[in-house]
DNA sequence: TCGGACTACGTCAACGTTGACGTAATAGGT
DNA sequence: ACCTATTACGTCAACGTTGACGTAGTCCGA
């Protein structure tokens, strides 16, 4: 307490080890439990101490444990957020909603691609548990949600997104696809079309099929056509229904590389874009805005939608009842293609 | 190990609660440790001792605990990726490429963003070190790689994607963009340009620097103008150069939502791309084969970075040297905008 | 037949932290 | 002056695992 503490120990200030809470505790000449409190802020010490402790903290550099902390309070202070792809615009905007929310509780994320393969989501959800994350954030496997409602029975507080499952310790956090789709086809008629046809989503579990299901109930007449989510399934599925002599003059696509596909397909048939047929796609990736023409599409705020996830898996991890499923509303973004 | 060793301790094999390396050990009669060496397959157990402690894990469903073991090797097999976006197309694809290396290598994925702010990233750093993290894969902040060297100095392997820092502890990834740049150039000289200019990065740190100069010393008498690097930004900039009446044919962006803005600003102002002027960008991100004219581009293999990235870590983390920088090629995309 | 090597275990402590509990000193009320 | 609270600590064990080390039993060669 004197101006002689500071040579004491000086081996210790080596800032190539790393400090221990027994090391700032020795050089300020109290316990470890004292410099825990204080660490923590729980009470039980004086100011004086409190300055003396943190100033060890700062000349040591000591920086918790959390390890050592996760293993005896059970909490790791991590979540996982698995996604099927990466590299595709609609997923990265969902992480940095997730990663920013996460962090704003205190929370590091990992992040892990399944690649749609079961073994794989199976293998990322068996590790992310060994490392005892508080909480899960996922796009689930489309065909098969049992393994998520085990790691979820074994106790893991699980949001599922845009999914349906019901389980005690699971959430589910969704957009309002079926609004979207009520949007998207008004504003087709609302333009003057009246033969409207839809881009499907070729594999269809259950969660994918909600818009092609309210787009056969808004337009019962309507042509469906599946094809798989890519820009050039979108390309050859559209040049395919041109060529059968379809009539339509409106078309919906399941997401925005499709709808992009899907003009380029018009266009090259010698038709124009929305002269002939008015395209509206989904998400609202950044390319819709860069296309020519613009797309019109239902934007999804996929940010949201990940800060969402969060503050439910929050809820269900501190309390006994998982709150109720969420729906984040959409809205459609007028742009030139129709 | 007659039939009677199923009814023992049949409560611990409810579900709900995680098993132990000690519950595991009770179930089968031998001590923790052994369970432990067979889990590990350090070897020093019987092929029969073996399977019987493989069925109770099976049968109580037994999951190591990384953080148990982790405090005690010292090795939390996580990895840390930090980045300052991920909504923009070029990181997501690196995040693949580290997170598929990772998880090949028995690693799991951090992932970080820090929205190129400096305090966001020490804050990050800060808590990843917390975390254990083994290594650190980072895009470090343009102007400030201090905090990038401390953790290092404090003994954390790091690898530097994109950067340059020398520090026994980091090695660095990047990919040959100088060649890139003179790809491009002998591109558009091939194509029979002779008035070349380029966007460059307003926001120059050391790093983004590299193409702009490379660019001046082949092409010494070409317009360099600068603008941030978004699509509005480089609409903006081209239009004033257009408006300028400086004369060009040749025209390199820094990376494609750039030249994005540019092929925009060109074809509003009533000249024709490739026509009157040609288009180079750089990275190849997903968008440039969809645009119209299809960006010709100068292609960097991002998921390739990350997994050299992952690559680097681990030679940097078992070796005593760190392994020399690693440079990936690139190559040059021809599509209708050259 | 003895010694050395090897096999197949077990025991104990430690990793860094916090929960539970104990306790000396001081303060405050009557 | 005495009892009770309160403050400011300290002690000890535990979290689940592995490193270091010990040890009975077996095998094999001389």
């Amino acid at each position: 307490m004197t101006s002689d503490d500071k040579p004491i120990s000086a081996a210790a200030s080596i800032p190539g080890q790393k400090a221990t809470l027994h090391d700032v505790a020795e050089r300020v000449g109290v316990s470890p439990r004292t410099v825990s409190r204080v660490v923590n802020d729980e009470g039980g010490f004086s100011s004086a101490t409190r300055e003396r402790v943190l100033n060890a903290i700062n000349e040591l550099g000591y920086r918790p444990n959390l390890l050592a902390r996760s293993l005896i309070t059970n909490r790791s202070n991590t979540v996982a957020f698995v996604v099927p792809v990466i590299d595709d615009p609609f997923f990265p905007e969902v992480a940095q909603g997730v990663q920013a929310a996460a962090r704003d509780r205190g929370l590091t994320m990992f992040l892990a691609v399944t690649e749609g393969r079961l073994e794989l989501q199976r293998q990322v959800l068996e590790r992310m548990a060994s490392h005892g994350i508080d909480g899960l954030i996922l796009f689930p496997h489309a065909e098969d949600l049992d393994d998520v409602a085990r790691f979820a029975g074994q106790g893991l507080p699980t949001v599922v997104i845009d999914d349906a499952l019901d389980h005690p310790n699971v959430c589910v956090v969704r957009s309002d696809l079926e609004h979207g789709v009520s949007l998207a086809v008004d504003h087709l008629r609302e333009r003057g079309r009246t033969s409207l046809a839809m881009l499907a989503n070729e594999a269809s579990p259950r969660r994918k099929l909600r818009r092609e299901t309210t787009f056969r109930s808004m337009v019962p007449n309507g042509i469906v056509v599946k094809s798989p989510p890519t820009f050039e399934a979108g390309y050859r599925a559209t040049a395919e229904l041109l060529a059968r002599e379809e009539r339509f003059d409106g078309l919906f696509a399941f997401n925005d590389v499709m709808a992009a596909g899907a003009i380029t397909a018009i266009i090259d048939s010698g038709r124009s874009v929305p002269g002939d047929i008015s395209v509206v796609g989904c998400d609202d990736i950044e390319m819709s805005a860069l296309l020519t023409p613009g797309l019109t599409t239902i934007r999804i705020d996929r940010e949201r939608l990940g800060a969402e996830a969060v503050s439910r898996l929050i809820q269900l991890r501190d309390s006994v009842t998982a709150p109720p499923a969420s729906t984040l509303t959409v809205s459609l973004v007028v742009r030139e293609s129709s």
